[in-house]
DNA sequence: GTCCGCATGTAAGTAGTTACATGATTCA
DNA sequence: TGAATCATGTAACTACTTACATGCGGAC
């Protein structure tokens, strides 16, 4: 999702400053369909400021730099709305670079194949941990929802890594001995 | 990844013009982790040439452009392995619009709700079929692996979708109906 | 007779990333 | 003493998308 509606998301469910945006992307349910960093985050405020679609208060602070306190206005919300009917998710892409590199195991060193699996394996397994620790209400919401969904696929990813760590890395031992023979 | 990869990945497989890998890139198992169109392809791998990753030959053909049939060279072997030995995965994103907009459900129309679901459930059951139909060797290779893959989370992502299909409407018309009450 | 597939490319524009710039506080 | 967190922002750059430009052949 671009970064200005992916902000107006953020700032429908509370407000906040750019900073905790940035947060919301990388911790709380967003983090499943919303990115990017103060460079994009920072100019997308500013231009939803110029267009109405968000206002802001200061916040003075001691010590730290004022904070600034970003809400959706009305028109925000409308806005946000309009996004999001007309978007069509048809073109929503699952392009992993996991995928990439599993898919040329037999050309990759088996100690690059071993450590992107586990790491990935790893990765899920915190995600799930997370995901379970955070929310765990059950209570029909939609971030509830969109959770459980998060929690279905990431299984299901983890299951299919675990049970096939073994063939990619023998897919990789053998593309090394056969590239070793072709010398 | 990127879209000098993606060419070079396809063009590792077997030599290919720009317009075939455009097709790679929308049906077979790149469709999984490439994406581009055709202004991105051609200037990609007039790059690629210049720096002498690929090469081509150009087939002539009557009553149409001619084609330049791209091959990968050694130089392009070896980047295409350097390549995705410094990617780390573990920025993989699942970035989603439809978890975005069902994330919303709430605040939206629940006819348009319905459709994004629908759409989606007829997506991924097309997208079961097509794994199903093509290469269903089951021959443990690396690309039979990752089509297999694709099947896990795809089935996964679409059983939850059946599942909860009702929730989200429901949602979405409790959502209307407060909004109603509000005015 | 109109749209789709084949086939290549360029130009202009958009969006986002990365690096820079600044600076106090807190934890190991 | 070095890294992480909090806090905002700009400038330069990269990469990709969209629209344009051209044109034949075949299917419906």
């Amino acid at each position: 999702m671009d970064i200005k509606t992916s902000c107006l998301g953020v700032l429908a469910v509370r407000p906040a400053s750019g900073y905790e945006i940035r947060k919301a992307f990388e911790e709380g349910p967003f983090s499943h369909f919303a990115e990017g960093g103060f460079g994009s985050i920072y100019p997308a405020l500013g231009k939803l400021t110029e267009a109405g679609l968000v206002t802001f208060e200061v916040e003075a602070q001691e010590k730290r730099p004022d904070k600034k306190i970003y809400q959706i206005t009305d028109a925000g919300r409308s806005a946000l709305v309009e996004k999001l009917c007309e978007k069509e998710p048809g073109d929503d892409k699952y392009k992993s670079d996991l995928l990439f590199i599993l898919f040329f195991a037999g050309h990759l060193p088996a100690e690059k194949i071993r450590r992107v699996i586990d790491e990935r394996i790893a990765f899920y397994q915190a995600k799930l941990a997370h995901l379970g620790a955070c929310g765990v209400a059950g209570d029909g919401s939609a971030p509830d929802l969109v959770r459980e969904f998060g929690v279905t696929v990431y299984s299901a990813a983890l299951a299919f890594l675990e049970r096939h760590r073994k063939d990619f890395i023998n897919l990789a031992e053998r593309g090394k001995s056969a590239a070793d023979a072709a010398e």
